[in-house]
RNA sequence: GGCCCGUUCGUCUAUCGGUUAGGACACCAGGUUUUCAACCUGGGAAGAGGGGUUCGACUCCCCUACGGGCUGCCA
């Protein structure tokens, strides 16, 4: 698994990202709504911002629009953060919470009044309603426009108010998009948005436009869904002669089977991909790749995708999840990690899914093993699975399959064995010749000395390398364990 | 309904007018082997359909089909 590794070798840390000097500082975001977990199309836009600033030496921002009172929760915003940690995707400065920023965004709708871009506009939800059932009964296109658009202040009733855009009305609008490319929308269709609620309120639309530019975000990566809205966002930014970032919107993720990822596709949560035991690095390698490419690069570090991530990469068409690729790719990326942070998280693994954490003695006897074992994990609990012979105790029961194997003949030769093992020095080379004589000694293979050998002392018949195992318990537990097997 | 976006092996993708259309995962066959995995070798596998433009289209244009998004005093 080791060897397969398709990029070559950058010599870099990750914690020491590469900055390319590029003329402003680049600054990007996530900016999630919190109504729920962290999405995994969402890790992946963030992703895709963290990638791109840090690979810049730019900032990465967080921001939860937390607008919506009736659907934000802080459960949700605490979730995310967790999912975001998780994925190991940190974020420069403090949390920006929307919400507390609404004043500041009450403020500009009306410098938007003031400035003859936007207007007071009395009409009430229910005739908005009324006209749009209307216009739909009569197969038409339902655009409300506003007779408060132009109309004279003194006829203005003392009323609540909404404060809404005055959009262009002929035109068109282009969203030069840097995955998407040129994007031409006319201005017909579309209204003449709200921006301010009349209740004080300020909508999305405002919020993320007035956020972002406060925020100085220079490149907007958020996904698909969304570009229609970058064309009336434009229009706010022109309202007020502000500089309009980078757009880059990008596919969103499908199931399977084409379909817009939900939940009957399984996991859609960061978090449940966590409880599945898939290591983060490999994670952020298979998400990065899904839907951007670099010529063949496939295996590669975050800081080595700092390196290649650009916008140009990344494709037009929604991708597909594939879990049988995560695996694989969760599979190299446990052979490549360095063993104390392996151990770290692989402790951090079965906290969150409720495991007895390890003694502090199977802990030393992990970290003897890991060298081989994250080698042929793909992830946590195909790890933990091969890892068992560290976390049972004597006397150790076989399964069903490989208690088959420790027949009268087998424990015979068990019997034999042990005393050879005592007396031996524990090391590879010298165990090598005691057990392939053993099995010559019977007439076997050394693969028919094996099973029960396995057998003995893991009680299954798929293990490590019986050398690796016997190494790691040590001499006076190998030799307890055949005993136990053989008596 | 309208508007916008998309469509290369089963999947993720490379290609940026001229390639035997490349790689990866998955799959199949063989090898190695101490079980699983890993590893090695080989194999099958693709330009949605139809029109153009061009000496030449996967690449550019149009139409159709299919998929997706938006069309809220949600984000």
């Amino acid at each position: 698994m080791v060897s397969k590794r398709l990029m070559p070798q950058m010599p870099m840390s990750a914690d020491t990202p590469p900055a390319r000097s590029d003329a402003r500082p680049v600054v990007t975001r996530f900016a999630p709504s919190p109504t729920g977990y962290l999405h995994i199309g969402g890790g992946r836009t963030a992703l895709f911002n963290w990638l791109y600033a840090r690979g810049r030496g730019g900032r990465f921002l967080l921001r939860i629009e937390d607008t919506d009172r009736e659907r934000s929760t802080p459960e949700a915003t605490a979730a995310i953060l967790r999912g975001l940690t998780w994925l190991g995707l940190d974020w420069d400065g403090e949390v920006v919470s929307q919400f507390e920023r609404r004043d500041r965004h009450a403020e500009v709708a009306h410098q938007m009044l003031a400035r003859g871009t936007a207007y007071k506009c009395y009409s009430t939800q229910e005739e908005i309603a009324a006209f749009r059932t209307a216009e739909e009964a009569a197969g038409r296109y339902p655009v409300f426009l506003s007779p408060w658009r132009d109309a004279d202040p003194s006829t203005h009733p003392d009323a609540p108010f909404s404060i809404r855009m005055k959009a262009p009305r002929s035109g068109e609008t282009v969203i030069e998009d840097r995955v998407q490319g040129r994007v031409v929308i006319r201005n017909e269709t579309l209204d003449d948005m709200i921006v301010l609620r009349s209740d004080g309120t300020p909508t999305y639309m405002l919020a993320v436009v007035v956020d972002d530019h406060d925020m100085g975000v220079t490149h907007v990566i958020r996904g698909d869904d969304h570009l229609n809205n970058a064309a009336r966002q434009q229009m706010v930014y022109d309202a007020m002669g502000w500089e309009i970032p980078v757009w880059a919107h990008i596919p969103l993720i499908h199931g399977p089977d084409g379909k817009k990822l939900s939940k009957r596709h399984g996991a859609t949560g960061v978090e449940e991909y966590q409880a599945m035991g898939y290591p983060a690095a490999g994670m952020r390698n298979y998400l990065t790749r899904l839907g951007w490419a670099k010529g063949d690069a496939e295996i590669f570090t975050s800081a080595e995708a700092m390196q290649m991530f650009d916008l140009d990469g990344i494709g037009r068409a929604p991708a597909r999840l594939d879990f049988k690729k995560l695996e694989n790719t969760c599979g190299h990326h446990m052979a490549m990690a360095d063993d104390a942070a392996l151990l770290h998280e692989l402790i951090a693994y079965m906290a969150a899914s409720g495991r007895t954490p390890l003694t502090p003695a199977q802990s030393v006897l992990m970290q003897k093993a890991l060298p081989f074992l994250k080698k042929s994990a793909k992830t946590f609990p195909e790890f933990l699975e091969k890892a068992s012979f560290i976390m049972v105790s004597r006397p150790i029961r076989a399964d069903e399959q490989s208690a088959a194997s420790l027949d009268t003949v087998s424990r015979g030769i068990l019997k034999s064995l042990t005393p050879r093992l005592q007396s031996a020095s524990w090391t590879k080379e010298a165990l090598e010749p005691i057990l392939t004589q053993a099995a010559a000694e019977n007439g076997l293979g050394f693969g028919k000395l094996a099973a029960p050998l396995r057998a003995a002392i893991a009680g299954k018949s798929v293990t490590p390398s019986v050398y690796d195992m016997m190494l790691v318990i040590g001499q006076d537990e190998t030799v307890a364990r055949l005993k136990d097997a053989s008596d």
